[in-house]
This record gives structure tokens, sequence and C-alpha cells, in this order.
DNA sequence: GCGTCCAGGTCTACC
DNA sequence: GGTAGACCTGGACGC
């Protein structure tokens, strides 16, 4: 086991940050609540396959300590890899300090700031983001699971058990009906299959979306083109992206909306949920999924 | 064990 | 632009 460390920025919350939203339920990431500490499954880029195990000695370090196992050395170009990628996933280069500002002595989402959250889990590529995004629509989150585990179990084996994730060329590389006894996903199988055999032709080009001067609008536009991406799974991705200037609302966020915010009284559109967040401009998106997670970060 | 109902977001056809 | 119905899976429930 080889073991690393991955400095962090000022502010950064490694728990709150890993709980910040589901992924870190989704293989080939996993949780040990009671050591804090999180294991993600890595592909690097020359096709090396590591396991690693991320932790921080208190909330406040200033460093990760993050074990490598699956590699008896590394060279110089995979270190660079797993700290480059560990780094996106844990939203490193995430600036915060505007929000925090807008938020600063709001009654409601103060706690935001004090808790250092705002930072959200993603993977290392967007294939993958889009893939789990599928995987949460018209479903509920035990099935999104085990959908997800199941996909994650098609990608090549790590020493130690677990998979990494699939790549796209793997998916494409099975028959639709493969596929489909494999995930069991139900109608989502043929746009994942989609999705996986568009990007592995060449035809789809998804891994330049991270690309900051992308406007939301175009990036919205080119999302919303893919099957099985609509409203909510679209400002979902574009939140995973670093894009807050849109929504993503499920039903999850309607029923926070009507509880903790509007005294009890439902919505009677989208849109009452939109002009509700209007005024956190370009941060809205986040704000919106804060609340959602407020409970379970407070409580963390 | 079997049948029925339900939840979830998107797509398509239709008005 | 808005709406209805279909799409799937598996858990919950009643018998």
């Amino acid at each position: 086991m080889l073991t690393l460390t991955l400095p962090t920025p000022a502010k950064f919350r490694f728990w709150v940050t890993v709980r910040g939203h589901g992924w870190s339920d989704l293989p080939p990431f996993g949780l040990d609540m009671a050591a804090q500490s999180l294991s993600r499954v890595l592909h690097l880029p020359d096709g090396l396959i590591v396991r690693c195990v991320i932790s921080a000695a208190d909330e406040r370090a200033t460093a990760l300590e993050v074990q490598v196992t699956g590699v008896e050395r590394l060279s110089r170009t995979q270190t660079d890899a797993i700290t480059r990628m560990l780094r996106r996933c844990l939203d490193m280069d995430r600036d915060l300090t505007d929000l925090y500002a807008l938020i600063h002595n709001h009654p409601r989402l103060a706690w935001i700031e004090n808790l250092g959250a705002g930072r959200l889990l993603s993977s290392p590529t967007v294939w993958e983001d889009l893939v789990k995004t599928l995987m949460t629509t018209n479903t509920t989150w035990a099935m999104t699971i085990q959908m997800v585990t199941r996909i994650a179990a098609l990608g090549d084996p790590v020493a130690g058990g677990g998979h990494a994730f699939p790549t796209p060329q793997q998916l494409a590389a099975l028959s639709l009906d493969e596929l489909s006894g494999a995930v069991r996903a139900g109608y989502r199988n043929a746009y994942l299959y989609e999705l996986a055999t568009r990007i592995a032709s060449g035809e789809l080009e998804v891994e330049s979306w991270r690309d900051a001067d992308l406007p939301s609008a175009e990036l919205l536009r080119r999302i919303k083109a893919l099957k099985g991406f609509g409203d909510y799974a679209a400002g979902n991705l574009l939140r995973l992206l670093g894009h807050f200037d849109r929504l993503a609302t499920d039903t999850v966020c309607r029923a926070v909306y009507q509880e903790r915010i509007n005294g009890g009284i439902a919505a009677q559109h989208d849109r009452e949920i939109a002009a509700y967040y209007e005024p956190f401009g370009r941060w809205r998106g986040l704000v919106q999924w804060m609340d959602v997670m407020e409970l379970t970060l407070v409580s963390a």
C-alpha cells in the first residue's frame, strides 16, 4: 500500500463535501461511516486501476491522506493523475467566496458558510456523471443504487475486489439485450446504450463539457439533446459541472420548498420555486441543493 | 406465492 | 404551451 498526501484549499471540509450529495453511496465510490473515509476505484489514463481510500485527520485538516492499493509503485505521472482526479472529485478548485458573501447574514442559509458546505462530490469523468444522473431519473434512490451497482460491475476489476467504472467502449461492446439483462434499468437501458455507443464511436464528445468557458445555456442545450435527459437531469448535471444558474427541481425539492420554505403550502407550479431562488443569481442551483441537504449535513 | 398498486422523470402524441 | 398516457423496476401490501 502506498500513501499520498493531498493538500486541501482553505476552508475545505472533507466529510461535508463527501456527504454533500448521494454520489458517495454509488460505486465505485464507497463510504466507511465509522472511519469517515471515502474509497474510490480509479481508472488512470494509462490503464492502471487502483483503489484509493481518502481520509482526513480531522474536519479542518490542511491535507488529506490517500492510501493507494492495487499497485506496488507509482510513477510521477500516475501520482499526478490520481491527485488531479481526486481534486476534481472533491471539487477542491471551487471558489465559494462569492456564495458565502451572498448568504452571510441570511437567516436560513448562514449554516452553509459555517459548515464550509457547497462543494459537490462528482465523478472523474462527465460520462460517469451522465450515467449516474440518468439512473436517478424516475426511480427511487434505492433503485438508483442497485442499477449503478450493476453498471459498475461491468468495469474492469481491481485487486482486492470491486471494479472501475466501465468506459463507454466497454458498454458499447455489449449488445442492447446483454446490457439490459445486466443492468435491469427498464426503459433507461436504451438511453444508456445510445449514450455509450455515441461516445464510443466518437460521434459525441462529453469530457470537454467541464470547460468553464462553456455557457450554461449551450451546455443545457447539449445535455437536453440526449435521450432521457429532461429538465431535472440536465439541471443536476449542470450542477455537477459547476454551473449553478439553473435549478434541478424534482419531487424532493418540491417537498422541501413546501415544508421548510413555504409554510406547508405546495408550489402551484415549478415557476413559483424558480422565482424563490431567482435572487440567488448564479448560485441558485447550489442554494436549492443545499436546502435539500441541510438536515443531512447539519447532523452529519 | 401471486396479483395489484405505487413512486420516480422523460418522451411522445395530441389539443 | 400544456396535458395525458406509456415507459420499467422492485418494494409494499393484501389475499
